[in-house]
DNA sequence: CAAACTTAGTGTAAAATTTACACTTTGAGA
DNA sequence: TCTCAAAGTGTAAATTTTACACTAAGTTTG
């Protein structure tokens, strides 16, 4: 082993940690794992945390952060943002934490920064999970997730801000909905995420106005009542307009 | 030395890196060192850099990116805020920059992760710079910054767009100037970093009309034309009206 | 097959905001 | 006192935003 060539050791001081955001037609949901589940412990500790781990010698951050998803979920190739470094010297020390970092990490009082990232998906290509993520992966209502190990209660805090952000200024909603959605589902993502109840009409008019959406001549099918018209996202019509003023709703 | 008890050892692994901007009245600058001088290399190497360096095991990030702009320019306490990770796998691989690594860190093959800040000062306090620093810290413009050492092009893009939009949807025009100023500095300073020709008086109006400005009754001095009224802006404010909808211009 | 139910789909007028635009005032300096 | 340079100031037209409620269409139920 030569001395540059690191040969995918583990690097203990930094990890990647995911916040996967997904909505399931009325509420805002987070990827979360119970980590004595996913590592196969036997303690008493039901912990829930965001996807991560640590990265790799040679391995660049968001990649680590995209192979924590695809080992976790097999959810592949998916649209990844970085939240930023969480660092604080104090983000391992729960008791909990440590019990858990003593029993799985090479170095459990190494100091450890982590790198949050956010995803977006559309949560029905995940519902059929594969049988060995079943136990230890879950969809959790955002508004009902409780305390989180380590500090991944800031980091989706941070996730969430950065959410709402995003949804005023540029075309993400449909990145959490199927290729065609009615409009009606988009209206009910912008109320859940941003916690208002914008105007309807108002909605619709605006968010067509942007010529970010095109009618396709699908229609919803088996559902109770008049079916309504699915629309798709034109994706390249962004990049061009992706000026300063833009303001998505 | 108790295993537990990192006695402010170095982490070779991540550093800090600051984007410090300042504004003269007619340029946005950076603030930049020349590494050579600053670690006193005999070399020949003129490289540019962002004041940075690597952190302590036992310090917070946000601590070290304090350090380093004290250390370095003798600025305390100032606004600081995360731009984010920079981790690519060739972020220190130029030439230049490995004959410098070997020449002043511990472990110069290390990986190394950096976390960028950045961070607005009014350039005024720093104009009288203690002795020591004058040689290898410099104001350079924006504008005319060339390469610099590492991926700190990069910082410094990510930097400057985070600048951008904060000035839309925050008030931190006012920390580029001094306590007391005349609109039409503000007005330069918008046109400048935004690199628009907003119309004047529909600027002036929207930006009274924010209600984060108070004038005072003093009036610039030393000025060959007719001095124009100083206003201060209105720190508290702010934090009350910080709703979403917000656009400062 | 008719009635009831549920969501889809649609327009307008008033209010508020944004935009474009140019001349007078004031103090300093020559 | 004349000149210069920037300060300071208003309005009308265009655009955008807001508030607001009924009809249409398909499904289900009796």
């Amino acid at each position: 082993m030569r001395p540059n060539k690191k040969m995918n050791t583990i690097n203990p001081t930094v990890s990647v940690d995911c916040v996967v955001f997904g909505f399931d037609g009325s509420d805002l949901k987070v990827l979360l794992v119970q980590r004595d589940l996913r590592d196969n412990l036997d303690i008493d500790d039901d912990t829930l945390v965001l996807p991560g781990d640590l990265i790799f010698e040679d391995e660049d951050i968001q990649d680590a952060a995209s192979r924590v998803l695809l080992d976790l979920t097999g959810i592949d190739n998916l649209f990844l943002e970085q939240i930023g470094a969480f660092g604080s010297l104090d983000r391992l020390s729960k008791d909990k934490d440590k019990v858990w970092l003593y029993l799985v990490r090479p170095i459990p009082d190494s100091r450890v920064i982590t790198i949050g990232y956010f995803a977006l998906v559309n949560i029905k290509n995940y519902t059929i999970r594969p049988a060995g993520f079943a136990k230890h992966v879950i969809w959790k209502n955002f508004n009902e997730v409780g305390e989180l190990g380590f500090d991944h209660n800031d980091i989706l805090s941070a996730a969430i801000t950065k959410l709402r952000n995003k949804l005023y200024h540029e075309p993400v909603g449909f990145k959490l909905l199927p290729k065609q959605f009615p409009l009606n589902h988009l209206y009910t993502l912008y109320n859940t995420i941003l916690n208002s109840k914008l105007d309807r009409r108002n909605f619709l008019r605006r968010i067509l106005k942007t010529g970010f959406l095109k009618e396709t001549n699908n229609f919803q099918e088996g559902v109770p009542h008049k079916p309504a018209r699915l629309y798709t996202f034109v994706e390249k019509k962004f990049a061009s307009d992706n000026n300063q003023k833009f303001k998505f709703y």
